[in-house]
DNA sequence: TGGTTTGGTCTGTTCATCGAACCAAATGCA
DNA sequence: TGCATTTGGTTCGATGAACAGACCAAACCA
């Protein structure tokens, strides 16, 4: 971890979460990883970051236990458990930025599974149960520009999909 | 807003939310302001950042509608009830970054006032509401490192202090 | 009113990111 | 199996952000 991104004379638990993913494009690579995309071509494409960026990126996330590599060669990026722990917090800078920026139209929704959309505090609307990642559903909101991007991952979004759930990619 | 820390072809709240509050020692600059840091020369001198760097976040913070400067000349501080909606952020990061570094000791532990200690979750452990911050007290945690810093603010929160509350420093 | 403090602003240096080029490794297909 | 293509990097010069120190304007107070 480079010096211009730590904290060291800061003791607080902010500091030490912010040296792991306060860095630019971090939250945004943990986000699709949620979203289900798992391969760097994927990530590099939806997110038009520099490859090298994105490399340095992974190889942080890995060597600090938020992702790991899975399979040989051509690797799989998957959120770890102490990853998944974040949910709450890109859920609400996701919906923390859609209020400031399209007020009652956000770029995507939340849903319990076969329940209800999740409210401001990441709970069912329907059960009041918080749930976990793999137990819910993102689409698409009424805020969203579809005309924006149309790499894979940002077409295959175009349908309801699982969080933490493979993304397919033609 | 610079271009180097925004993400305009990224269609998502989280990307929104980053634009403002992602760069570097916006957030910490947030968390002083909830526990009650009101005065430039204070905030620099607990951050110990550059003037430079604290002046243009604060400018930012403050035309973007996350801070007020109240009063003339030697202004103060204050959060807006926009950013006063990021406090479940800013916990959660404190809970996370000191859970993976000090496992059981945090640095920090947040109250609900004259009820319970707060969990993972932001809810009160004795009562189970997610108490707003102004009703939220902040003590130094088991694994503080009491003599990492000794700037006025790191000295009056060596003593409980509600968030939110002006943190008086000699 | 003058001295001190506070809150900036400016500037050269260092570090991070970007964008393009290059290349190694893996994959897929005839 | 060998070759073409794709994937996943690595390198490098240009650009932008942060840092550290110096300077200064404005505010405050005795």
């Amino acid at each position: 971890m480079a010096l211009g991104t730590d904290y060291p004379r800061q003791d607080c638990g902010i500091a030490r979460s912010l040296e792991l993913v306060g860095e630019r494009w971090t939250l945004l690579i943990l986000r699709d990883c949620f979203l289900g995309v798992r391969r760097f071509s994927d990530l590099q494409a939806h997110l038009d970051v520099s490859r090298a960026v994105l490399s340095s990126r992974l190889d942080a996330l890995v060597a600090e236990g938020l992702l790991e590599r899975v399979g040989d060669g051509h690797a799989s990026y998957e959120l770890t458990e102490d990853a998944i722990a974040l949910w709450p917090v890109l859920l609400l800078l996701a919906q923390w930025g859609d209020q400031r920026t399209s007020p009652g139209r956000p770029r995507r929704t939340f849903h319990h599974v076969g329940c209800g959309i999740l409210g401001r505090d990441g709970r069912c609307s329907t059960c009041d149960v918080a749930p976990h990642p793999r137990d819910v559903e993102t689409r698409r909101g009424p805020g969203a520009d579809p005309t924006l991007r149309s790499d894979p991952v940002s077409r295959a979004l175009r349908e309801p999909h699982r969080l933490l759930e493979p993304l397919v990619t033609a």
